[in-house]
DNA sequence: TGTACATCAGTGAACGCGCGTTCACTGATGTAC
DNA sequence: TGTACATCAGTGAACGCGCGTTCACTGATGTAC
């Protein structure tokens, strides 16, 4: 190990200090972080934090991109922990509670990135593949089903897909299609729509608990999460667990 | 008229103005609403707007207090509008697409009542039965549907009730039907699932959209909307309109 | 009707604080010969 | 192997700005007799 890539080394270290302790601040002032409150917790002086970030929008975006990365991976993980890859339902049950968990985790970092943009900050590009990564997952679970025959293309859980398709309008059905046509080619564009309402919903569901929409209303919140993924699942047409 | 109602009147124009200009603002900065802004722009010196809101964080509570009025309001309004009240699933429709609508005029003030809580900032009881309006409007839709026996109890939509109440658990269950005793007795509790699920669909796809998260992938917003809102109206068993 | 007093809106200065960012600097670590 | 130089992390002062809130005040408007 090179000398060179010691000072490597302990910059990555300094880096990733940095956004711990950044993390933190998300947690109690919400997105208005303040650089000086960041590197007074780590006992340096306010510039200093230029040495790795060079401005606030910066350390910012580096937030985003972790957390964006941090969420997908975790459903990733959740789904691909499911060893018979043929059991839809408990993949997407998996993947659905594993986006339910990560938020509950790490509140401020959901709030980051599902909950109203930061004013005056615009995402780059370079976040788009990260966030994909979780909705990726989703699709991927009735692409597979597809794929196997297991999710039937003729009458998909109690939407038939003729009820569906009469539903899609020209322009709608365009989008769907170029999405698709990315990811998982061959997916009727039924099914795409399926998956995006599962995806609304599911983080529709999340924003609401995480944002205090349940309070003194909803108590029973992991049944009633997993209740209304199993919901879902049905609408998705996704055969009961063996 | 009395001197004395001079005043009042002239003190609530100028609250009305205050409040006014706090909502351009916040268009502007998000929640992070600087009372020396608001007065400067209203040519007045910061210490002024003491004499008409106690605090920041009182100022805060009447914006969020009347945006969900406002909201509320114009929920009811497009529902009160369709003048054949047994037309649920136009009556559906319209109270959604005023919702969204409303939402789409009003970027700021939505994101300030759904989207991520202002740091700091804790909402007052008092804000419950502003919030409320809206969701009472959509639960009012399937009751009067199940009044009318337009929304069948036996089977609803393409999910019967029994696939529905074997979803539910007791604590769900429960939760559910605390709920539906304050606002509309002996809907069955199924039906305000279904309501409940909707609602979270509702909200889920507009702050999506105006989040940012449908950017480079739908682009035919209208249609996508009201599509997922037939979807919805599907769900519930709401009859086509005739 | 006229006068004395109370209420109220708005002023201007101040308190104590925090912010992102720049800049010339010091001193340690790494690199090239 | 030893030395000269370059790179880099971190410092401390400063710039120019903004913040919510308090306080004693002035002067206009409203009220009671």
């Amino acid at each position: 190990m090179s000398a060179g890539s010691i000072r490597a080394r302990v910059r990555a270290e300094m880096t990733a200090e940095i956004k711990a302790v950044a993390r933190r601040h998300l947690a109690s002032d919400g997105a208005n972080l303040s650089l000086r409150a960041v590197t007074k917790d780590m006992g340096m002086v306010s510039s200093a934090i230029y040495r790795y970030f060079k401005s606030r929008d910066d350390l910012l975006t580096a937030l985003i991109l972790d957390a964006y990365n941090a969420l997908g991976g975790a459903v990733e993980a959740a789904d691909a922990a499911i060893a018979d890859r043929s059991q839809l339902r408990e993949r997407w049950l998996a993947a659905t509670g594993a986006v339910r968990h990560w938020a509950l985790a790490n509140p401020a970092e959901y709030a980051l990135i599902y909950g109203s943009p930061v004013p005056g900050y615009a995402a780059p590009q370079e976040t788009i593949a990260a966030f994909a990564r979780t909705p990726l997952v989703l699709v991927r679970i009735l692409a597979d089903g597809h794929a196997a025959g297991a999710v039937p293309s003729a009458g998909l859980g109690p939407m038939t897909q003729e009820a569906l398709a009469a539903l899609l309008t020209d322009a709608v059905r365009a989008d769907l299609t170029r999405t698709r046509d990315d990811i998982a080619p061959g997916l009727p564009t039924e099914l795409v729509l399926v998956a995006v309402t599962g995806w609304i919903q599911l983080f529709g569901a999340i924003s609401f608990e995480l944002f205090g929409k349940f309070n003194n209303m909803i108590n029973a919140r992991d049944e009633f999460f997993d209740q209304q993924m199993e919901l879902m699942a049905d609408l998705a047409g996704l055969p009961p667990t063996r």
